[in-house]
DNA sequence: CTAGGGTTAG
């Protein structure tokens, strides 16, 4: 006889609910979290500042900071530890001002930051504009005493390699006044080295280092893929005392990103244990390609292998298929992820915006935008750039105007959009203006991009004095940006002498942009002074012009086609001619000033040609 | 707290 069944009792249910409650803060299940919610509310137990505190981070843990931050108004007095959990729930959830809102709000209430709410709080800090406040932090944990904890140190010395070059250097010096170091202080110096491409100073520090582990090995395994130099490391990995999933998605992503596409997927089918980043990566890695059907075939396949997409699955394949301006396989994944209900982030639809965006398809970025109930900043400065890129600067500067009505303020990234949209339409004056109230309207300092934005524009509309006064008043030294757009202007405007005059020096310059000098050549020969076009020939010979050529790129039903300059590869070459003497004509009398009406005979409608073709320049490995 | 895929950038 088979022993009986017996019904769940009261007691079982209370153990697994005290099981469940135990692991709270690391469910991932928004039913079950609100499942034990309800119990929580129905059994009192609210008032417990450590099941609260659970509850808040396993709501921030399944991407719901809106109930979390319901959860944490009902309590009266928070603890250290509540506020603790809180703030790191918003900044987990990239509210970083909020989460400095609720560290000031602790203060105020009488509740002292500990080294835990200064850790997360640094975590924040993730780049150059943070500086200020990494600074500031690290006085506050002198004041208070709290300069001497380890993991707090880490943690200072990893945000200030995240912030700049002056960062690195106060870095340094924590580093070496730091008694007690540990392996991660030692791994975070490495990777800092690693990041500001000072490799060999990193392999010095590795071999200086008391211990080495995995991690360890990996950064450096990094760093030899950053230098370009894959042989170095594949050498490195066949020697590494232990290698897992991050040796293995290093290196594939190293061979993914330097174009040798087979041996990457040679090292994905290696690899043991495949996980979600390595499929990402090898996905991403042919969508850039343009790779549509073996990209597609691969994400069919990983669904097979019982992975589930996450969040950066799905911003690293729609990343590609915008830099690929693969359509196609962008639309099938936003398909595919409306129709098993996913809840598409605001991270996620941002990346959606950018790729209708950049694929084309300036209604589908729309579409998306307008259909967000939480827009971002990146939000509005990706759809800014997207009116941009598709010439319609009115459209651009309606959503700045709107984008401030609605409360958010525009930084270094939204001026970048801006500004180049006003390029992109001629509006010169209303550029101009944006720029000099940015700093004093918004804050935002202008960095060299910015000037290269604003030389950009003046050159283009002819206003090459003001262009040339920008470049010597402003506080930085010209990069070849800066020069590519002042030779680009006097190009167009056959500004030949100003170009001359303005530019003699430059020929002594170590000057290594490919375009400006093939620009620069191109001047020397519309004013006929061969002596000079030559020696600018020569320089690009020399620095090895070319090497990176452009290419454009279309893809058509899933098909994949690129040209380069001359190509005569492809199998409808002729049409394809046909159809860009038809549209350079039609450019042309547009400029004269016929209207959309004039009639042409071309293979294909003009809109439906346009809709679907991007002009993507990419390098060749 | 450190390493890998990953939104906006003349």
């Amino acid at each position: 006889m088979s022993t009986p069944k017996r019904a769940p009792t009261w007691f079982s249910a209370r153990r697994l609910f005290e099981r469940k409650l135990s692991e709270l803060h690391h469910c991932t299940d928004l039913n079950q979290v609100n499942q034990i919610h309800a119990i929580i509310y129905k059994s009192n137990l609210h008032r417990d500042s450590l099941i609260t505190a659970k509850l808040i981070s396993a709501f921030s843990l399944c991407r719901r900071i809106d109930s979390a931050i319901k959860v944490f108004n009902q309590i009266e007095k928070p603890d250290l530890h509540l506020y603790n959990v809180f703030v790191r729930a918003q900044i987990l959830d990239s509210q970083s001002s909020q989460a400095f809102a609720t560290f000031f709000e602790m203060q105020i209430n009488g509740v002292l930051p500990d080294t835990f709410t200064y850790s997360f709080l640094l975590k924040a800090c993730s780049d150059q504009s943070w500086f200020k406040v990494v600074t500031l932090i690290n006085t506050h944990l002198i004041k208070y005493g709290l300069f001497d904890d380890v993991l707090i140190l880490n943690s200072l010395v990893n945000s200030y390699l995240n912030c700049g070059l002056m960062g690195f250097c106060l870095a340094e010096k924590l580093f070496s006044i730091m008694v007690d170091r540990d392996a991660v202080t030692y791994n975070c110096m490495l990777s800092g080295l690693v990041k500001v491409g000072k490799l060999d100073e990193a392999l010095k520090l590795f071999d200086e280092m008391p211990e080495r582990d995995t991690v360890s090995w990996n950064i450096v395994l990094d760093g030899y893929v950053r230098s370009g130099d894959l042989n170095l490391a594949i050498e490195l990995f066949e020697k590494m005392p232990s290698r897992d999933s991050v040796s293995w998605c290093t290196l594939i992503s190293g061979y993914s990103k330097s174009g040798d596409l087979k041996t990457a997927r040679i090292l994905f089918e290696k690899m043991p244990a495949k996980n979600l980043v390595a499929w990402t990566t090898i996905i991403a890695a042919y969508a850039a390609k343009g790779i549509v059907k073996e990209a597609i075939a691969l994400y069919d396949q990983m669904q097979v292998a019982s992975m589930k997409p996450d969040e950066g699955t799905i911003i690293g394949i729609l990343a590609a298929c915008a830099a690929s301006g693969v359509l196609g396989l962008g639309e099938r994944i936003h398909y595919s992820l409306n129709k098993s209900g996913y809840r598409c982030s605001t991270r996620v639809l941002n990346t959606l915006i950018d790729m209708y965006a950049k694929c084309g398809s300036l209604n589908g970025a729309l579409t998306i935008f307008n259909g967000m109930e939480k827009k971002d900043i990146t939000s509005w400065s990706t759809m800014i750039h997207a009116s941009a890129i598709h010439g319609h600067g009115e459209m651009a500067l309606h959503l700045f105007s709107k984008m401030k009505q609605e409360g958010f303020a525009p930084d270094r990234v939204t001026f970048i959009g801006i500004l180049s949209a006003c390029n992109h339409t001629g509006l010169v004056d209303e550029g101009i203006h944006l720029f000099y109230t940015m700093e004093k309207d918004y804050g935002v300092v202008p960095e060299i991009v910015h000037y290269g934005c604003m030389i950009d524009l003046l050159g283009r509309g002819g206003r090459l004095k003001e262009a040339f006064r920008l470049v010597q008043n402003m506080p930085f030294e010209p990069n070849n940006k800066i020069w590519g757009a002042l030779i680009g202007a006097c190009r167009k405007h056959y500004a030949v002498a100003l170009a001359e005059e303005e530019l003699k020096h430059l020929l002594q310059l170590d000057f290594t942009d490919s375009g400006s000098l093939s620009m620069l050549s191109s001047i020397y020969a519309i004013s006929g002074d061969w002596n000079n076009f030559a020696n600018a020939r020569l320089r690009m010979r020399n620095i090895g012009c070319g090497k990176p050529s452009g290419a454009s790129s279309v893809e058509v039903d899933n098909e994949f086609h690129e040209f380069t300059a001359m190509d005569q590869s492809h199998p409808k070459c002729d049409m394809v001619y046909e159809m860009i003497d038809g549209l350079t004509q039609h450019i042309k009398m547009r400029a004269a000033g016929h209207g959309a009406e004039a009639h042409f005979n071309l293979p294909v409608p003009v809109d439906d040609f346009m809709q679907r073709s991007t002009d993507q320049l990419y390098r060749n490995n």
